[in-house]
DNA sequence: CCGCAAACGGAGCGGTCATTCCGGTTGTGC
DNA sequence: GCACAACCGGAATGACCGCTCCGTTTGCGG
């Protein structure tokens, strides 16, 4: 027997390649219109038609959801990362992450930080926040008194300068860290 | 005569009345679901029928704009009021005041920079940013080097605060001005 | 090459909403 | 108090969009 996920029978191989395609797509167009971007837009992109969207992924948000929790892992992974960062700067890295993850996903940024994710995954990452933040406090790179809410608001602040895909706003977020 | 506005004939007491309901209504409204709320909502809060609402206002995105316009006319008064102050601190009552302005209007306070406004308007608050940002300069208050620019970032990065009517995202945004 | 489960596309359904229209109502000037 | 223009409410219209359904096509194991 093929060593397959063991719960679902697998996928056809056409069918592999349009899901991909449908996440791409999905990507570019709710990133270029913000999430009330509509499916029939995204399915021509991806070559195919809504009813391979829906067989797919049960509802737009669930489409939605999906791009998310892609997102939410790769901050994870760059929060791993950042961990593993022997000096105290890590949590610049991490902010530097998150910056990029806004502007990857301009358009729909806002949902980041708000919808309700994996649980775990969230505890991971404010987790790692927490643990960064404590390090850059004892390093001196921010203020001994900082804590998490204050870090968030860096990053809320962050995704504020960042909801269009136009080319200003993608490009301006690395000076805004620099003001610190 | 009366000594009405020269151009249009003026309106009934109750026309009047309620097209100040009508305006109060949206901003509550606009506020609590952002400006893709319904104008049936609108019209309902304010007492009236859509068609009340539409005989005043040429279309739901007209209101909007109404609110806009006079929301930065207020900003505008606000810097007035700041370029007035002797020494170099007008540009902190001016980022005041758009933080105010921001949570006074969540819910649609990204539309307070991104749409298009009256020109007027519009050169003289930045021409007001723009000298209350020099002055901080020369007294000290922020880097030397800041511009328009960062200030325009760091008013954008405010905004990104509060997108929310909740009370957390409507009351931390002073802290966030404490950061600096 | 066959047979069929899995996949596909896109027309159509139902619901939401902005905007229009018009028969009934109400300030206002005389 | 009258007459009428200005107003008003809300049903109706039309556009849009998420989602479903079903007849047709296609990958793939035998």
């Amino acid at each position: 027997m093929p060593a397959q996920t063991p719960q679902a029978r697998a996928l056809r191989r056409d069918a592999v390649r349009n899901a991909e395609r449908i996440l791409d797509s999905a990507r570019e167009v709710f990133g270029e219109s913000g999430a009330e971007a509509c499916i029939e837009e995204i399915a021509a992109r991806a070559g195919v038609g809504v009813g391979t969207v829906y067989r797919r992924f049960a509802s737009k948000d669930a489409l939605m959801d999906e791009l998310l929790r892609v997102a939410i892992e790769d901050l994870s992974a760059a929060a791993e990362l950042a961990l593993a960062r022997p000096d105290g700067h890590g949590l610049e890295d991490l902010l530097r992450a998150f910056g990029q993850s806004f502007a990857d996903h301009a358009g729909y940024a806002h949902l980041l930080l708000d919808r309700k994710h994996d649980p775990a995954d969230a505890r991971r990452l404010r987790a790692a926040i927490e643990e960064l933040t404590a390090r850059a406090a004892a390093a001196g790179t921010i203020g001994p008194g900082a804590g998490l809410g204050d870090v968030m608001t860096l990053i809320a602040a962050m995704r504020g300068l960042l909801h269009g895909p136009d080319a200003e706003s993608t490009t301006v977020w690395p000076r805004f860290l620099d003001l610190h």
